[in-house]
DNA sequence: GCTATTTATTTAACAAGTTAATCATAACTC
DNA sequence: GAGTTATGATTAACTTGTTAAATAAATAGC
């Protein structure tokens, strides 16, 4: 699949960032959402970080236990866990946020820019297709 | 990321199709890999079907013993690894193709051939990108 | 107010992604 | 030809993807 190798080359240019703060691509992920959204429920930053629940689940506890995040249930609905960036994640994405931004950079130089935004309205359509049952 | 809701969109598309025959997405890529190159060695395949070897290793034991694939070493060279696609695995491929075709064929019409072949030729361009060190 | 149904999260089980380490065989050097 | 290095595959350990089942809390009907 031709999308699976273009994110391939993509990754490739992050990880390096990634693995020198021991975190994986998911829990960048999921810290970038509840650094950009503030307190959200579980199935929200999911949803945003597109990952599934029970991942979500699962690095929860980590993450927690890091320090990364911070975690709560929900006042009016018991059933809901709320998640917030805790401080050592803050200070994570504020300490990569400009490698990242200079891999990003660097890449849509090397790309260019043009093709860079014609390809994500492409992807963007795509990813909304309405469902098979047309 | 783009790429990996595009991705996600996709394959909600064909893993019906998957499960219906109980095989994974990775293990139809291996099987269309041999089925289309035949006799080949475990990292041209890796590299084709797009799966790192550890994968692959393990996808091999579950393979061969289902009777999807062949595998045996390598007269010139004992450290290869052979493989091939066994009856069993050919005959899932050729149950498996026109439902694919039907599935491909809906989705390009529904997203637009011509968008379809811009978005594959830049997605191409993209995963062809020569490495970081410009 | 109490059961039945929905909804949010979690657990479980298995397949695969990822990196590092190990093992076996080739190729190379002297 | 023995010892070193390089290469292909495998194993190990950990994280995540994925589906199905289980829990727990909220909502709906009666």
């Amino acid at each position: 699949m031709a999308l699976l190798r273009a994110r391939e080359m993509v990754m490739s240019r992050f990880r390096p960032m990634l693995d020198a703060h021991n975190i994986t691509e998911q829990q960048w992920r999921v810290l970038r959402v509840l650094d950009e959204s503030g307190q959200m429920d579980a199935s929200q930053v999911a949803a945003k970080a597109n990952i599934l629940s029970p991942s979500l689940t699962r690095m929860i506890r980590s993450m927690t236990e890091r320090g990364l995040i911070g975690r709560g249930r929900d006042d009016n609905d018991g059933r809901r866990v709320m998640l917030e960036i805790a401080p050592a994640g803050a200070m994570l994405i504020a300490t990569v946020s400009p490698h990242s931004h200079k891999i990003t950079q660097q890449l849509s130089e090397q790309y260019g820019e043009e093709k860079l935004a014609t390809l994500l309205a492409l992807l963007d359509e795509l990813a909304h297709l309405p469902d098979k049952t047309a």
